[in-house]
DNA sequence: GTCTATAGATCGATAGAC
DNA sequence: GTCTATCGATCTATAGAC
């Protein structure tokens, strides 16, 4: 792996489970182990990196649901694969997705990141719209509302559960809030 | 009002709105009027000013609870009370409420802030597990499912709400994400 | 209780050798 | 592309006069 990727993936770590103001170029320095001075290299400036970091993100994650669409035979299948994925990005509790510390550390972020972000849960939106409208057509989600309604719900609903988790440092946390939903899938 | 209530006040405003880590005594000073080293006769360091905002912030917010219980008849109306109460602390999409705020940095503070804030979610989830209780008895709530995990998945939601409306700096987000739930209460 | 002054650390960022 | 060295700004916190 090259040195930007992995000033990337170590990046993406201490962000997700310190937050992107919390952590600096040394503690990036001591994770991936070249000087400071040679971060601003790949990346001159701190913004840069948050740039890097959400676009890569964005289209990873997007990835992720088509991965999730392909193996999923039902809406209800979907929605479990979305809940484990998020459930999975919480690391027992330790960490929470980007998307969840970059919202929470908005002030910080110039206006292409923002947009980022936004397309990120645009994207989100999207595709949760489209599971629900299938979940509903093939009974495999129980009492569907409207699909871009729910979508909403659902986006927020697990961020929100995320947060209360790391919160609490326990991932017991997550799963009693998505609890709920989880069952409408069966 | 005296000094340490300013205080207060205003490292309230400036961590909902920038977050915890991302405030200074500095932008405290410039709010207040009074120099740094003052700040520190009320609040010796950061920790102590932190802890007693999510203290102060935590009793303040059981009042408010109380107040909706007492003027609302039923369930329902305590819960669209609830919602309407996390939708004033956005600010219009300027700002997330402190517990939002606390749960996001919570790498900065120290065990007993973070015990007060796991405090701060419980007392939450127990006011909306009696708030479901008695929407399910009064039928002001539909489709009630257990009264916990409807808590556990409120609590969730607001709070992610709160997050993504931030996200967008739009307060329509939160609209959005709670319309659902309070289509329930009607 | 508020002030001036400053300590000591850390921050993001840059210059220039290799 | 990585390094040593360093800059100027900012951070939390303290000392001591008033």
């Amino acid at each position: 792996m090259d040195t930007r990727d992995a000033l990337l993936d170590s990046a993406e770590q201490l962000v997700r489970s310190r937050g992107f103001d919390a952590f600096s170029y040394a503690d990036l320095s001591a994770a991936v182990g070249i000087r400071k001075a040679s971060i601003h290299h790949h990346f001159p400036t701190k913004a840069d990196l948050a740039l890097a970091l959400i676009v890569r993100y964005r289209a990873q994650f997007g990835d992720t649901l088509g991965a999730i669409s392909r193996k999923s035979a039902t809406g209800g299948a979907r929605l479990r694969g979305y809940l484990d994925a998020y459930r999975a990005a919480l690391q027992g509790g330790r960490a929470v997705c980007l998307c969840v510390a970059f919202s929470a550390g908005r002030e910080s972020f110039s206006d292409p990141v923002l947009a980022e972000l936004d397309g990120f849960h645009r994207d989100g939106a999207v595709w949760l719209r489209e599971t629900f409208a299938k979940g509903r057509e093939d009974g495999s989600i129980k009492a569907v509302g409207e699909p871009s309604a729910e979508a909403d719900a659902t986006l927020a609903l697990v961020e929100g559960a995320q947060l209360v988790a790391r919160a609490a440092g326990d991932i017991e946390r997550y799963d009693a809030a998505t609890g709920l939903l989880r069952q409408r899938t069966r």
